[in-house]
DNA sequence: TTTCGTTATATCCGATTGACAATAACGCAC
DNA sequence: GTGCGTTATTGTCAATCGGATATAACGAAA
């Protein structure tokens, strides 16, 4: 059964797909941006750029970073960082169940005996 | 205005995005592969590439290629292709209006004076 | 049988990507 | 002020990607 795969294209450029958005939920649930990264298995160099890029293509920033501290820093979700994988999740929902009845079609196509 | 792009995983392997979906539609208003892909600025190579994975993808061509003739040959969609054409934009088109509400939901949230 | 533009295929090479590694900065707990 | 584990940042390198190029095969039309 096929599945969507959908990304956000913003405003003027940048762009936010499932990479991304399951990086933020793993900063959120793991409270640093290189435990997030280990738990994708993504080197820490990389997710560091996503979180960059993230920061840089809002105005405000998605992930708030804190350094030093006794256990090193760490990062967090700012609201609107919440807000952003909220909306994701909550697009690719509708577009899934909107898709759903064309999917099936596109797979039974294929399912079919050639005609042509 | 942020904009959705959208791919169809399928059922064991291959996606289908706005990539190849647009290269079929060129294929099918041009009559040739080599055609197709200067059209959108891709090496033949590279539209060759797409269309071997395409039909690699379904059992049945997508692509049906000619080599050879007065004018050296071509390529037409099969009635798959164009079946695979139209239900691509049917997605987009039915996932596009799904997802309107929750795209302008995000805009002015991007768009809020900073809350956090 | 020659011509023609396409499909088909291989080779070379520069650009890009992303991993790996190293190093500095940081600041709270101890 | 020392230790710790994180964030921050840079350099190197192998692998991959895709463009450019070259060449053969093809077959209908002239």
């Amino acid at each position: 059964m096929p599945s969507l795969s959908l990304r956000i294209n913003l405003d003027p450029e940048g762009r936010i797909g499932p990479g991304k958005v399951e990086l933020l939920e793993q900063i959120a649930a793991r409270g640093s941006i290189a435990a997030a990264g280990r738990s994708m298995g993504m080197s820490y160099r990389r997710a560091w750029e996503l979180v960059e890029e993230l920061n840089g293509v809002f105005g405000k920033a998605v992930v708030a970073r804190q350094t030093g501290g006794r256990h090193g820093g760490g990062a967090t979700l700012t609201p609107l960082g919440f807000a952003l994988v909220a909306r994701f999740r909550a697009v690719e929902r509708a577009a899934a169940q909107a898709a759903e009845v064309h999917l099936a079609a596109l797979q039974s196509e294929v399912d079919l005996p050639a005609d042509n």
